[in-house]
DNA sequence: ACCGTAATTCGACAATCATCAAAATAGTTC
DNA sequence: GAACTATTTTGATGATTGTCGAATTACGGT
């Protein structure tokens, strides 16, 4: 059965690069990541932002600006619960955040061995 | 045989986020990522500088900053060739990085199948 | 020692980012 | 609809980033 996937041969755009670069921004700052692994870590509940801030260490806005900015770049989804947000990890996204890093490195360019990434007990 | 990597249990001190924070920052602006695509393809052997700029269309000082920030987030390597420098993409952190995200979304928590980024025709 | 080429470093500037406190919005409950 | 809680939005500020041109360093050849 064929991939749903974007053939290996496939050409990326310069506005697919661009895409790519901003998801990469927005998991370049050490909160946004830490959010991102706790979000992960509940998946696929997702978590509230409250909880969220019990872990982190922010103020309320600042998280929110966080997480907006996550949004923006697709890693989240949001979903309202009554008073509560409830924000959880884009998998789809991330998803294709690692296929596209996994295929630069170790398919297009057979930089790295595609074991040590996936395998190791 | 046990893996050299690191297993899959350890937890990551906050300064190995902060890290890949950081190296996720190098990646996240569209010049920088250009760059690594382009020294990727070129890999292992690498390119000079003036032949990477002669893909890119920035300044020689705009690309010099991009390079020394790939590079302190070793995410390159430099090696003098007469009056040129070559760089090269670092496959050790590449591979690390990806190991990382791979991790996260795939083995830690199972919100990404494998399947999905690693295989697809 | 001098010249030419490669690349970096310096100095400057606008633009974006991270953060906070305070005000505003959304929803629930009474 | 008033009070309460959860969260965002607004406004402000300092810090970092991206970029450029000019000056500088590094190296090789003559």
């Amino acid at each position: 059965m064929p991939g749903t996937k974007q053939a290996a041969s496939t050409k990326l755009t310069q506005e697919e690069i661009s895409l790519y670069a901003d998801m990469f921004a927005a998991l370049g700052s050490e909160p946004r990541l830490r959010i991102m692994r706790i979000l992960l870590s509940a998946h696929p509940d997702g978590m509230v932002v409250g909880d969220v801030a019990a872990e982190l260490d922010v103020t309320a806005s600042t998280l929110s600006h966080h997480l907006d900015k996550l949004k923006s770049e697709q890693l989240v989804h949001v979903q309202r619960e009554g008073t509560f947000l409830r924000y959880s990890a884009n998998t789809v996204a991330l998803e294709r955040l690692l296929g596209f890093l996994y295929a630069e490195c170790c398919t297009r360019n057979k930089a790295v061995e595609p074991k040590k990434v996936v395998c190791c007990k």
